[in-house]
DNA sequence: CCGTCACTTGACACCGTGTCAATTGACAGG
DNA sequence: CCTGTCAATTGACACGGTGTCAAGTGACGG
């Protein structure tokens, strides 16, 4: 299991991404995906014992590969919250379209397949913390909107950020993701962030 | 095809509705309907010659049933714009907990199966409708926050609405529907109404 | 008494996932 | 040079779910 060549199992990796990424991902079964790799279908199960397996391993491969990490870095760097705000959906909502492919099928699978629900749930649980943090340095700001407690607030953010939201506004709206940055932050600062009791 | 006994069509229909609508969804294979329903598994193709179209025959049945025409008509009487976006979201958020199950099912097809997909999309095109009016009104009462395109608006609080946010925030969040309902309200008039240019 | 018609029973094809067993071919070491 | 090992190949198969087909049953009406 996990013994054999590194090489073929990125390539295995590599070929799964190509097939997500590029349009069709019904075209994504394990034939599709070994043929792409050019490669026998029963070699992808010498290295994966479960589509879900694979799926799984290849998000967290994208994740290397486009270093999510450092871009989230970037916005725990912010001075304020509101600043912080702003960095999270750039970092966040510019990376879902990256991910969008493995992300459907993930999400195809998670009715179905245990792992692949905790997988995603996972994932989704860390953007979770990081809207978290945001929310919590609005509230040591003192610019968090009163009438919605933390861990509302929290979950209303989460929520704002969905992939799906994303999905909807950019594929079946047709938003261009620019536009999808943009009014995202502005929502989210309007919803938030309470402006100036100033006078 | 359309020559069987309506009685026994109406009872495949109500038994599909029992299995998505109670817990599980997953147990409503063609198999398990037909075992619900008290029929062999073939009398169901007798009816319904696909699963995706005894799931679309579902939703208008549960439609009928739930009389959601009805329901929506009341937030068309709606005499101003505000008033109506809290009519539909009252109207529509309440009626997404009674579709949530047929819902899953037919989202789950959308990726592989074409009516499956024309379908959905046909009805979440009537729920966009009843955005697009809502916006609509809020424009001509001349309420609608200028930095938001009518037609950005209507997108936006088309997606606010979405099933996949009412799944997040009362399913994953816990969040009881009526703090769905009155949150929700209260982020449509925040985002579309600009209220009192008053001083 | 005979048709018709809704429904039943049981077999089967297709597809995609996952398993198994036998084989190939390269490379490494005694 | 022969032998083991090991990744990968080939081809067969089981399983579950959908959809098809053909023959049979039983009730009801003319």
């Amino acid at each position: 299991m996990s013994s054999e060549n590194p090489e073929t199992r990125t390539r295995i990796l590599d070929a799964a991404l190509a097939l997500l990424g590029s349009g069709r991902g019904s075209a994504a079964r394990m034939a599709d995906i070994a043929r792409q790799a050019g490669i026998s279908r029963q070699a992808v199960y010498l290295h994966f014992s479960t589509r879900a397996e694979l799926l799984i391993a290849a998000t967290l491969y994208l994740d290397e590969v486009k270093g999510i990490d450092d871009r989230l870095a970037a916005s725990r760097a912010a001075e304020t919250g509101a600043e912080r705000l702003d960095a999270l959906i750039d970092a966040w909502g510019n990376y879902i379209p990256e991910i969008y492919g493995i992300a459907r099928a993930l999400l195809a699978m998670k009715d179905t397949d245990e792992a692949a629900a905790a997988a995603w749930d996972g994932r989704m649980q860390a953007v979770r913390e990081g809207c978290a943090a945001c929310i919590d340095m609005l509230a040591i700001d003192g610019v968090l909107s009163p009438d919605l407690p933390p861990q509302r607030a929290t979950d209303l953010l989460w929520t704002m950020l969905s992939v799906r939201n994303w999905e909807q506004l950019t594929v079946d709206c047709r938003w261009p993701q620019r536009t999808y940055i943009e009014t995202t932050k502005r929502l989210a600062r309007d919803t938030f962030v309470v402006t100036g009791t100033a006078a």
